[in-house]
DNA sequence: TTGAAAGCGCTAACAC
DNA sequence: GTGTTAGCGCTTTCAA
């Protein structure tokens, strides 16, 4: 490993305001007016802070800050996998509105564990001036708890009716719905599901929409899954059973992994099996065939977000859950069955 | 859009540690030892504070630790692109060992934009105790300055020389230099390399490998294409030109993105052309065919990187750059021309 | 326009 | 084992 390093103390004191209103011969809050731009601040004073600032290259220290105003400057986020596509394309969109505030976006990934994720989540609290719990699977009752923190916080992709608390979602029923009807149309009477994770609303609402399209004779069979490339690799062979046709998966990633395991079985798509995903991530353009798969305006979804943690923030209450529209978008993954 | 939120100014006081204090009628010292586990505290005592932080529901106020403390608890990363499951795998690794020094993760996406990523730094330095920059497009100068302020930092996938700062990359170089040599056995004689981001030292690295590999008679064009998907295919076309029978990416992305192109142009990959990819991402095992690349250890990489970081926090200095060996992974959109 | 000083909530000597 | 208290570095009244 080659160590070199000598164990310096190079604890140096970081230069703070003191110093650089001593340097620059004014006071402390004189100082702290510059940096903060208040513009009562005589201009050629001003000027003489600024540039000793630069000279000793004085930075404000975070925690101070954030101490005496009683507010962190951060906004933090909660998201089962930093993996997926989905959450980063809502990041994207986060950190617009958080720049907007001034703020700056704190990621944490719970890797779909509900324990973890409330332990995050409780961490996150201490760190931000609001959180944004996306797709959290964590209990309701934890949920309940963090509510009663009276920190604002919101929630994405997950209804939670009866609890204090914004929710922000898309159309996850309409859009499976979209799903089945278009396989219905091409003449599939059957579809197995694969299935998300258990504690995911998300997944919990492609079954209800999976369970109301029985009303148009089209039934189907849930096959336990996940939410990764990896478990959809896995799970295909075993959706394969029945002589099944059309398979639907609980999201992009699931359908690729699928994708890639009926290439190695030598089952042809759409020929031999219709595939369905649902997010519409980038790779599902990519992929071949490219996946039938559900758009869920993500960008929006997370800038509505966002306005409503803003809001929060400001004193304002929680308002009521919002649902954003997704739209089907049908590639080459899906065929009439032979 | 639905506002039923009223302006309700819930701005309650959070309980403090001297709420406890009182309520459990002890002193602050007493609470504080309790909080961070200090065990010469009496059980009763220790008890019937416990007590009293579950029922106020206390939560002990991170600025004003971290002031105190003189440390935030956090190391921050920066990375060009969080999109990109290269940075994801890393970070999960560095999460383990942030973890395990009681510390979490801050992360911040420059969006492949040099301006953009030291503006970012600047503010991850002030809130962290350490940083660690993934894949820095910055100019060498800017780097010099931040390696100035003494904050603990480490650069990871790329070598400067001459800084006193503690690099760790993997040895692009070899990677390269492997796929050429694996091309070169299939018999190809000629190559085409879409480029990665000009600012990009694994970029550079990558194109001195090519260099090297004229010395056994291959040789190659560079076409300009960036670290994308869309990229890739993007650039596809033109990496066609000429009667091409190997394309080289940048990375797996551009592979991918080059791989959908060519099977839009009915292009066989690789009866008509092989295609090689850089990182082994999981998704180049999925695609069809899968991509040959060069793995890459960004766990081992990334845990490296933490535990140097860490003990730079300890006080020692900087150690010498380290280099992690690579592995060429051989799959099926390889093959020799026909 | 400027400065003095009282916090912000917590930690960590130090004294008891 | 427990409490007192002086900071940590900054913001923000309040006076001047």
């Amino acid at each position: 490993m080659g160590v070199t390093g000598v164990a310096t103390s190079n604890r140096q004191r970081r230069t703070t305001i003191g110093d650089v209103a001593r340097a620059a011969g004014a006071s402390i809050s004189t100082v702290s007016r510059v940096v903060n731009g208040v513009d009562s601040v005589d201009a050629a004073l001003a000027e003489r802070v600024r540039q000793v600032i630069v000279e000793l290259g004085y930075r404000p220290n975070a925690a101070a800050q954030g101490l005496a105003r009683g507010r962190s400057g951060t906004i933090g986020v909660l998201v089962p996998d930093l993996a997926n596509p989905y959450f980063h394309d809502m990041l994207k969109a986060l950190s617009d509105v958080a720049r907007g505030s001034g703020r700056r976006v704190l990621v944490m990934d719970s890797g779909e564990d509900p324990y973890e994720e409330r332990e995050l989540a409780d961490d996150l609290i201490r760190h931000s001036d609001g959180i944004l719990l996306c797709s959290p699977r964590m209990p309701r009752s934890d949920l309940a708890d963090l509510v009663r923190r009276g920190h604002p916080m919101v929630v994405a992709n997950r209804v939670l009716l009866g609890l204090e608390l914004h929710t922000i979602t898309a159309d996850f029923f309409r859009g499976m719905l979209a799903v089945c009807g278009h396989l219905a149309q091409l003449g599939h009477r059957e579809v197995v599901y694969l299935a998300g994770p258990e504690a995911s609303w998300a997944n919990a609402e492609r079954l209800r929409a999976l369970a109301a399209a029985e009303d148009f004779g089209l039934t189907f069979r849930a096959v336990p899954c996940g939410a990764t490339m990896e478990a959809g690799y896995e799970a295909a062979p075993s959706a394969l059973e029945g002589g099944t046709r059309a398979v639907v998966a609980y999201n992009d990633f699931v359908a690729l992994g699928a994708l890639a395991r009926f290439k190695d079985l030598g089952v042809r798509v759409p020929e031999d099996v219709s595939v369905t995903g649902f997010d519409d991530i980038e790779m599902a353009r990519y992929s071949s065939p490219a996946l039938t798969t559900v758009g869920v305006p993500r960008g929006r979804l997370a800038r509505l977000a966002g306005e409503a943690l803003l809001r929060q923030m400001q004193g304002s209450a929680p308002m009521d859950p919002e649902a954003v529209p997704v739209q089907l978008q049908v590639r080459g993954s899906t065929a009439a069955p032979a």
